[in-house]
DNA sequence: TATTTCGTTTAGTTGCTACTAAACATACAA
DNA sequence: TTGTATGTTTAGTAGCAACTAAACGAAATA
Protein backbone atom coordinates (compact mmCIF):
# COMPACT_ATOMS: atom_id res chain seq x y z
CA UNK A 1 0.00 0.00 0.00
CA UNK A 2 1.69 3.43 -1.10
CA UNK A 3 1.91 6.02 1.25
CA UNK A 4 -0.24 9.06 0.85
CA UNK A 5 0.91 12.06 2.62
CA UNK A 6 3.67 14.17 1.16
CA UNK A 7 5.01 14.19 4.53
CA UNK A 8 5.17 11.05 5.18
CA UNK A 9 7.16 10.09 1.47
CA UNK A 10 9.10 12.97 2.38
CA UNK A 11 10.33 11.36 5.85
CA UNK A 12 10.70 7.94 3.85
CA UNK A 13 12.73 9.67 1.37
CA UNK A 14 15.01 11.42 4.14
CA UNK A 15 15.70 7.66 5.82
CA UNK A 16 16.55 6.39 2.18
CA UNK A 17 19.18 8.95 1.62
CA UNK A 18 20.44 8.98 5.96
CA UNK A 19 20.88 5.49 5.23
CA UNK A 20 23.00 5.66 2.28
CA UNK A 21 25.00 8.45 3.57
CA UNK A 22 26.11 6.08 6.90
CA UNK A 23 27.10 4.01 4.06
CA UNK A 24 29.34 5.61 2.67
CA UNK A 25 30.61 6.50 5.99
CA UNK A 26 28.95 9.84 5.85
CA UNK A 27 27.36 11.24 9.19
CA UNK A 28 23.41 10.09 9.04
CA UNK A 29 22.14 13.77 9.23
CA UNK A 30 24.20 15.06 6.44
CA UNK A 31 21.86 12.77 4.20
CA UNK A 32 18.84 13.69 6.03
CA UNK A 33 19.57 17.65 5.09
CA UNK A 34 20.43 16.89 1.99
CA UNK A 35 16.86 14.84 1.49
CA UNK A 36 14.58 17.80 2.63
CA UNK A 37 17.07 20.49 0.26
CA UNK A 38 16.57 18.33 -2.29
CA UNK A 39 12.79 17.72 -2.22
CA UNK A 40 12.72 21.62 -1.72
CA UNK A 41 11.88 24.24 -4.27
CA UNK A 42 12.94 27.30 -2.14
CA UNK A 43 16.22 27.58 -0.13
CA UNK A 44 15.67 26.65 3.37
CA UNK A 45 17.03 28.35 6.64
CA UNK A 46 19.01 26.16 9.24
CA UNK A 47 16.06 26.38 11.80
CA UNK A 48 13.63 25.06 8.83
CA UNK A 49 16.07 22.49 8.52
CA UNK A 50 16.13 21.15 11.94
CA UNK A 51 11.90 21.44 12.02
CA UNK A 52 12.47 18.98 8.86
CA UNK A 53 15.00 16.27 10.36
CA UNK A 54 14.75 16.42 14.09
CA UNK A 55 18.20 16.88 15.00
CA UNK A 56 19.85 19.94 16.98
CA UNK A 57 20.99 23.29 15.17
CA UNK A 58 24.39 22.50 16.46
CA UNK A 59 24.59 19.42 14.59
CA UNK A 60 22.57 20.98 11.30
CA UNK A 61 25.07 24.09 11.34
CA UNK A 62 28.24 21.78 10.92
CA UNK A 63 27.03 19.13 8.76
CA UNK A 64 25.34 21.65 6.14
CA UNK A 65 28.69 23.79 6.45
CA UNK A 66 30.60 20.08 5.12
CA UNK A 67 27.84 19.53 2.60
CA UNK A 68 28.10 22.97 1.31
CA UNK A 69 31.99 22.60 1.51
CA UNK A 70 31.76 19.09 -1.02
CA UNK A 71 29.99 21.22 -3.12
CA UNK A 72 26.59 19.00 -2.73
CA UNK A 73 24.84 21.89 -1.30
CA UNK A 74 24.84 25.86 -1.89
CA UNK A 75 24.28 28.39 0.82
CA UNK A 76 22.49 31.87 -0.52
CA UNK A 77 21.91 35.03 1.52
CA UNK A 78 19.60 37.50 1.21
CA UNK A 79 19.60 41.07 1.33
CA UNK A 80 18.17 42.20 4.45
CA UNK A 81 17.99 39.12 6.04
CA UNK A 82 20.49 37.41 8.49
CA UNK A 83 19.46 34.14 7.66
CA UNK A 84 21.48 31.66 5.73
CA UNK A 85 19.58 29.93 3.22
CA UNK A 86 20.50 26.43 1.55
CA UNK A 87 20.18 25.02 -1.75
CA UNK A 88 20.43 21.51 -3.23
CA UNK A 89 23.17 20.73 -5.58
CA UNK A 90 21.04 18.76 -8.26
CA UNK A 91 23.21 18.08 -11.26
CA UNK A 92 24.75 15.30 -9.15
CA UNK A 93 27.24 15.17 -11.88
CA UNK A 94 28.69 17.77 -10.96
CA UNK A 95 28.54 17.08 -7.17
CA UNK A 96 30.73 14.02 -7.75
CA UNK A 97 33.33 15.87 -9.72
CA UNK A 98 33.60 18.28 -7.04
CA UNK A 99 33.70 15.84 -4.18
CA UNK A 100 36.27 14.14 -6.31
CA UNK A 101 38.03 17.86 -6.25
CA UNK A 102 38.61 17.47 -2.28
CA UNK A 103 40.04 14.47 -2.67
CA UNK A 104 43.84 15.89 -3.33
CA UNK A 105 43.61 17.24 0.23
CA UNK A 106 42.41 14.11 2.41
CA UNK A 107 43.70 11.62 4.39
CA UNK A 108 43.17 9.28 1.71
CA UNK A 109 45.94 10.69 -0.27
CA UNK A 110 48.41 11.29 2.24
CA UNK A 111 47.67 7.25 2.64
CA UNK A 112 47.98 6.50 -1.17
CA UNK A 113 51.62 8.72 -1.22
CA UNK A 114 53.03 5.85 1.36
CA UNK A 115 52.46 3.64 -1.78
CA UNK A 116 54.91 5.64 -3.16
CA UNK A 117 57.60 6.17 -0.77
CA UNK A 118 57.35 2.11 0.32
CA UNK A 119 58.31 1.79 -3.25
CA UNK A 120 61.07 4.33 -2.84
CA UNK A 121 62.61 2.65 0.08
CA UNK A 122 62.25 -0.73 -1.57
CA UNK A 123 64.36 0.73 -4.74
CA UNK A 124 66.90 2.59 -2.56
CA UNK A 125 68.35 -0.40 -1.72
CA UNK A 126 71.92 -1.50 -2.64
CA UNK A 127 71.79 -4.60 -5.05
CA UNK A 128 74.00 -6.74 -2.57
CA UNK A 129 71.33 -6.52 -0.15
CA UNK A 130 69.00 -7.96 -1.90
CA UNK A 131 66.70 -11.00 -1.67
CA UNK A 132 64.05 -12.92 -3.32
CA UNK A 133 62.05 -11.83 -0.75
CA UNK A 134 62.61 -7.96 -1.28
CA UNK A 135 62.28 -8.85 -5.21
CA UNK A 136 59.34 -9.87 -4.57
CA UNK A 137 57.82 -7.27 -2.17
CA UNK A 138 59.51 -4.37 -4.89
CA UNK A 139 57.25 -6.46 -7.63
CA UNK A 140 54.37 -6.02 -5.85
CA UNK A 141 54.33 -2.64 -4.83
CA UNK A 142 55.48 -1.54 -8.34
CA UNK A 143 52.51 -3.12 -9.46
CA UNK A 144 50.00 -1.60 -6.47
CA UNK A 145 51.72 2.23 -7.20
CA UNK A 146 50.78 1.94 -10.81
CA UNK A 147 47.22 1.13 -10.25
CA UNK A 148 46.35 3.79 -8.02
CA UNK A 149 48.11 6.13 -10.47
CA UNK A 150 46.28 4.78 -13.00
CA UNK A 151 42.92 5.31 -10.97
CA UNK A 152 44.63 8.74 -9.76
CA UNK A 153 44.84 9.69 -13.69
CA UNK A 154 41.36 8.96 -14.15
CA UNK A 155 39.79 10.96 -11.56
CA UNK A 156 42.06 13.71 -12.72
CA UNK A 157 40.59 13.26 -16.08
CA UNK A 158 36.58 13.53 -14.60
CA UNK A 159 37.23 16.37 -12.19
CA UNK A 160 38.84 18.56 -15.58
CA UNK A 161 35.73 17.67 -17.05
CA UNK A 162 33.58 21.01 -18.18
CA UNK A 163 30.22 18.63 -17.97
CA UNK A 164 30.02 15.15 -17.34
CA UNK A 165 25.97 14.20 -17.47
CA UNK A 166 23.69 10.45 -19.06
CA UNK A 167 25.55 11.02 -22.37
CA UNK A 168 28.74 10.68 -21.43
CA UNK A 169 27.99 7.68 -19.36
CA UNK A 170 26.32 5.97 -22.02
CA UNK A 171 29.57 6.57 -24.20
CA UNK A 172 31.71 4.38 -21.40
CA UNK A 173 29.56 2.50 -20.99
CA UNK A 174 29.13 1.82 -24.91
CA UNK A 175 33.10 1.48 -25.12
CA UNK A 176 33.40 -0.82 -22.00
CA UNK A 177 30.50 -2.94 -23.72
CA UNK A 178 33.78 -3.49 -26.02
CA UNK B 1 66.15 8.92 4.73
CA UNK B 2 64.78 5.84 3.22
CA UNK B 3 63.92 3.10 5.70
CA UNK B 4 67.01 0.15 5.09
CA UNK B 5 65.08 -2.81 6.74
CA UNK B 6 62.71 -4.65 4.92
CA UNK B 7 60.74 -5.31 8.02
CA UNK B 8 60.43 -2.00 8.69
CA UNK B 9 59.28 -1.00 5.28
CA UNK B 10 56.84 -3.65 5.88
CA UNK B 11 55.71 -2.55 8.10
CA UNK B 12 55.32 1.36 6.50
CA UNK B 13 53.50 -0.49 4.14
CA UNK B 14 51.19 -2.12 6.36
CA UNK B 15 50.24 1.09 8.02
CA UNK B 16 49.56 2.66 5.18
CA UNK B 17 47.33 0.55 3.64
CA UNK B 18 45.56 0.13 7.51
CA UNK B 19 44.60 3.36 6.55
CA UNK B 20 43.64 3.30 3.37
CA UNK B 21 41.30 0.65 4.50
CA UNK B 22 40.21 2.76 7.61
CA UNK B 23 39.11 5.49 4.98
CA UNK B 24 36.77 3.31 3.56
CA UNK B 25 34.89 2.20 6.34
CA UNK B 26 36.49 -1.01 6.76
CA UNK B 27 38.01 -2.49 9.66
CA UNK B 28 41.81 -1.27 9.77
CA UNK B 29 42.28 -5.05 10.53
CA UNK B 30 41.47 -5.26 6.51
CA UNK B 31 44.20 -3.31 5.51
CA UNK B 32 46.59 -4.84 7.54
CA UNK B 33 46.17 -8.24 6.76
CA UNK B 34 46.03 -7.73 3.28
CA UNK B 35 49.46 -5.93 3.30
CA UNK B 36 51.07 -8.89 4.73
CA UNK B 37 49.51 -10.99 2.22
CA UNK B 38 50.32 -9.22 -0.60
CA UNK B 39 54.13 -8.90 0.05
CA UNK B 40 54.14 -11.91 0.78
CA UNK B 41 55.70 -14.55 -2.26
CA UNK B 42 53.71 -17.58 -0.61
CA UNK B 43 50.47 -18.16 1.19
CA UNK B 44 50.24 -17.65 4.70
CA UNK B 45 48.94 -19.42 7.71
CA UNK B 46 45.87 -17.73 10.11
CA UNK B 47 49.01 -17.88 12.82
CA UNK B 48 51.87 -16.08 10.90
CA UNK B 49 49.41 -13.44 9.82
CA UNK B 50 48.12 -13.31 13.76
CA UNK B 51 52.35 -12.84 14.35
CA UNK B 52 52.71 -10.05 11.00
CA UNK B 53 49.99 -8.01 12.32
CA UNK B 54 49.81 -7.82 16.07
CA UNK B 55 46.42 -8.40 16.23
CA UNK B 56 44.13 -11.43 18.05
CA UNK B 57 43.25 -14.72 16.46
CA UNK B 58 39.61 -13.96 16.29
CA UNK B 59 40.05 -10.65 14.94
CA UNK B 60 42.09 -12.07 11.95
CA UNK B 61 39.79 -14.86 11.50
CA UNK B 62 36.54 -13.11 11.22
CA UNK B 63 38.51 -10.11 8.68
CA UNK B 64 39.91 -12.99 6.53
CA UNK B 65 36.71 -14.14 6.28
CA UNK B 66 35.10 -11.15 4.83
CA UNK B 67 38.66 -10.23 2.84
CA UNK B 68 37.64 -14.09 1.21
CA UNK B 69 34.28 -12.95 0.65
CA UNK B 70 35.32 -9.62 -0.78
CA UNK B 71 37.52 -11.81 -3.49
CA UNK B 72 41.00 -9.94 -2.05
CA UNK B 73 42.49 -12.94 -0.59
CA UNK B 74 41.90 -16.73 -1.28
CA UNK B 75 41.64 -19.56 0.88
CA UNK B 76 44.16 -22.23 0.15
CA UNK B 77 43.91 -25.87 2.10
CA UNK B 78 46.97 -27.94 1.65
CA UNK B 79 46.84 -31.71 1.77
CA UNK B 80 47.31 -33.75 4.68
CA UNK B 81 47.66 -30.07 6.68
CA UNK B 82 44.90 -28.52 8.72
CA UNK B 83 45.65 -25.56 8.52
CA UNK B 84 44.42 -22.87 6.13
CA UNK B 85 46.40 -20.82 4.14
CA UNK B 86 45.67 -17.65 2.77
CA UNK B 87 47.03 -15.69 -0.54
CA UNK B 88 46.56 -11.93 -1.83
CA UNK B 89 44.32 -11.48 -4.97
CA UNK B 90 46.88 -9.33 -6.86
CA UNK B 91 45.19 -8.28 -10.08
CA UNK B 92 43.11 -5.13 -8.69
CA UNK B 93 40.98 -4.89 -11.59
CA UNK B 94 39.64 -8.59 -10.82
CA UNK B 95 39.35 -7.46 -7.37
CA UNK B 96 37.13 -4.05 -7.67
CA UNK B 97 34.66 -6.31 -10.38
CA UNK B 98 34.43 -8.50 -7.29
CA UNK B 99 33.64 -6.25 -4.94
CA UNK B 100 31.26 -4.67 -6.94
CA UNK B 101 29.69 -7.76 -7.58
CA UNK B 102 28.99 -7.92 -4.22
CA UNK B 103 27.06 -4.57 -4.22
CA UNK B 104 23.50 -5.94 -4.47
CA UNK B 105 23.01 -8.03 -1.88
CA UNK B 106 24.39 -4.87 -0.03
CA UNK B 107 22.35 -2.77 2.82
CA UNK B 108 23.13 0.00 -0.09
CA UNK B 109 21.15 -1.26 -2.52
CA UNK B 110 18.41 -1.96 -0.46
CA UNK B 111 18.94 2.05 -0.02
CA UNK B 112 18.71 2.66 -3.30
CA UNK B 113 15.83 0.98 -3.78
CA UNK B 114 14.12 3.15 -1.69
CA UNK B 115 14.38 5.87 -4.10
CA UNK B 116 12.48 4.13 -6.47
CA UNK B 117 9.62 3.45 -4.08
CA UNK B 118 9.10 6.60 -3.28
CA UNK B 119 9.06 7.61 -6.88
CA UNK B 120 6.34 5.03 -7.13
CA UNK B 121 4.65 6.41 -3.79
CA UNK B 122 4.67 9.82 -5.68
CA UNK B 123 3.19 8.96 -8.67
CA UNK B 124 0.88 6.92 -7.57
CA UNK B 125 -1.40 10.08 -6.57
CA UNK B 126 -4.09 11.05 -8.17
CA UNK B 127 -4.36 14.15 -10.15
CA UNK B 128 -6.98 16.45 -7.84
CA UNK B 129 -4.59 15.67 -5.06
CA UNK B 130 -1.50 17.73 -7.02
CA UNK B 131 0.76 20.78 -5.83
CA UNK B 132 3.56 21.98 -6.65
CA UNK B 133 5.42 21.35 -4.53
CA UNK B 134 4.07 17.37 -4.96
CA UNK B 135 5.16 17.86 -8.64
CA UNK B 136 8.38 19.30 -7.94
CA UNK B 137 8.91 16.48 -5.32
CA UNK B 138 8.17 13.92 -7.74
CA UNK B 139 10.31 15.45 -10.57
CA UNK B 140 13.37 15.80 -8.26
CA UNK B 141 12.99 12.05 -7.25
CA UNK B 142 12.44 11.01 -10.88
CA UNK B 143 16.05 12.65 -11.76
CA UNK B 144 17.47 10.81 -8.85
CA UNK B 145 16.53 7.90 -9.39
CA UNK B 146 17.64 8.00 -13.01
CA UNK B 147 20.96 9.37 -12.23
CA UNK B 148 20.96 5.87 -10.33
CA UNK B 149 20.10 3.69 -12.40
CA UNK B 150 22.90 5.48 -14.49
CA UNK B 151 25.54 4.60 -11.93
CA UNK B 152 24.17 0.90 -11.42
CA UNK B 153 23.88 0.44 -15.58
CA UNK B 154 27.99 1.54 -15.41
CA UNK B 155 28.30 -0.72 -12.64
CA UNK B 156 26.61 -3.72 -14.23
CA UNK B 157 28.64 -3.21 -17.51
CA UNK B 158 32.06 -3.26 -15.44
CA UNK B 159 31.41 -6.32 -13.57
CA UNK B 160 30.17 -8.05 -16.79
CA UNK B 161 33.60 -7.50 -18.22
CA UNK B 162 35.94 -10.50 -18.64
CA UNK B 163 38.78 -8.18 -18.84
CA UNK B 164 39.99 -5.53 -17.20
CA UNK B 165 43.38 -3.47 -17.25
CA UNK B 166 45.11 -0.35 -17.71
CA UNK B 167 44.49 -0.71 -21.20
CA UNK B 168 40.80 -0.50 -20.61
CA UNK B 169 41.29 2.73 -18.27
CA UNK B 170 43.40 3.90 -21.09
CA UNK B 171 40.98 3.79 -23.60
CA UNK B 172 37.88 5.12 -21.30
CA UNK B 173 40.44 7.78 -20.50
CA UNK B 174 41.43 8.59 -24.18
CA UNK B 175 37.08 9.02 -24.39
CA UNK B 176 36.53 11.09 -21.51
CA UNK B 177 39.33 13.31 -22.63
CA UNK B 178 37.28 13.69 -25.79
C1' DT C 1 39.50 -42.35 25.67
C1' DA C 2 42.39 -38.03 26.36
C1' DT C 3 45.39 -34.58 23.95
C1' DT C 4 46.84 -31.44 20.68
C1' DT C 5 46.02 -28.28 16.97
C1' DC C 6 43.61 -25.63 14.46
C1' DG C 7 39.50 -22.22 13.45
C1' DT C 8 35.24 -19.99 15.25
C1' DT C 9 32.27 -17.83 18.39
C1' DT C 10 31.18 -15.12 22.34
C1' DA C 11 31.37 -11.88 26.15
C1' DG C 12 33.31 -7.88 27.46
C1' DT C 13 36.28 -3.53 26.64
C1' DT C 14 37.79 0.28 24.34
C1' DG C 15 37.81 4.01 21.41
C1' DC C 16 35.77 6.76 18.16
C1' DT C 17 32.27 9.82 16.35
C1' DA C 18 27.83 11.64 15.67
C1' DC C 19 24.86 13.81 18.26
C1' DT C 20 22.52 16.73 22.21
C1' DA C 21 22.21 20.53 25.18
C1' DA C 22 23.80 24.64 26.36
C1' DA C 23 26.99 28.28 26.46
C1' DC C 24 28.90 31.57 23.49
C1' DA C 25 29.64 35.11 19.76
C1' DT C 26 27.97 38.43 16.60
C1' DA C 27 25.05 41.44 14.49
C1' DC C 28 21.01 44.08 14.44
C1' DA C 29 17.11 46.56 16.68
C1' DA C 30 14.94 49.12 20.09
C1' DT D 1 22.68 50.25 26.71
C1' DT D 2 19.69 45.99 26.76
C1' DG D 3 17.33 42.66 24.16
C1' DT D 4 16.60 39.54 20.23
C1' DA D 5 17.69 36.66 16.43
C1' DT D 6 20.85 34.18 14.30
C1' DG D 7 24.98 30.84 13.69
C1' DT D 8 29.02 28.57 16.03
C1' DT D 9 31.57 26.20 19.43
C1' DT D 10 32.09 23.29 23.34
C1' DA D 11 31.42 19.81 26.91
C1' DG D 12 29.36 15.80 27.68
C1' DT D 13 26.69 11.50 26.20
C1' DA D 14 25.39 7.54 23.88
C1' DG D 15 25.78 4.13 20.61
C1' DC D 16 28.31 1.50 17.67
C1' DA D 17 31.92 -1.34 15.78
C1' DA D 18 36.48 -3.17 16.08
C1' DC D 19 39.14 -5.43 18.87
C1' DT D 20 40.88 -8.59 22.97
C1' DA D 21 40.74 -12.56 25.70
C1' DA D 22 38.99 -16.66 26.43
C1' DA D 23 35.78 -20.27 25.91
C1' DC D 24 34.28 -23.42 22.59
C1' DG D 25 34.08 -26.85 18.76
C1' DA D 26 35.87 -29.97 15.63
C1' DA D 27 39.23 -32.88 13.70
C1' DA D 28 43.29 -35.58 13.90
C1' DT D 29 46.39 -38.28 16.69
C1' DA D 30 47.84 -40.97 20.28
Amino acid sequence: MPLTELTEIKADFTQGLSQISQFWGLPKSMGAIFAVLYLSPNALSLDEIVADTNFTKGAISTSVRTLARMGLVHRQTKLGDRKDYYLAEDDFYKSIRSILKGRENSEFSRAIDSVGTTLMDLQASPNQERTEEWDFAENRVAEMKSFFDNLDNLVRVITALETMNQNTVQKVIGLLKK
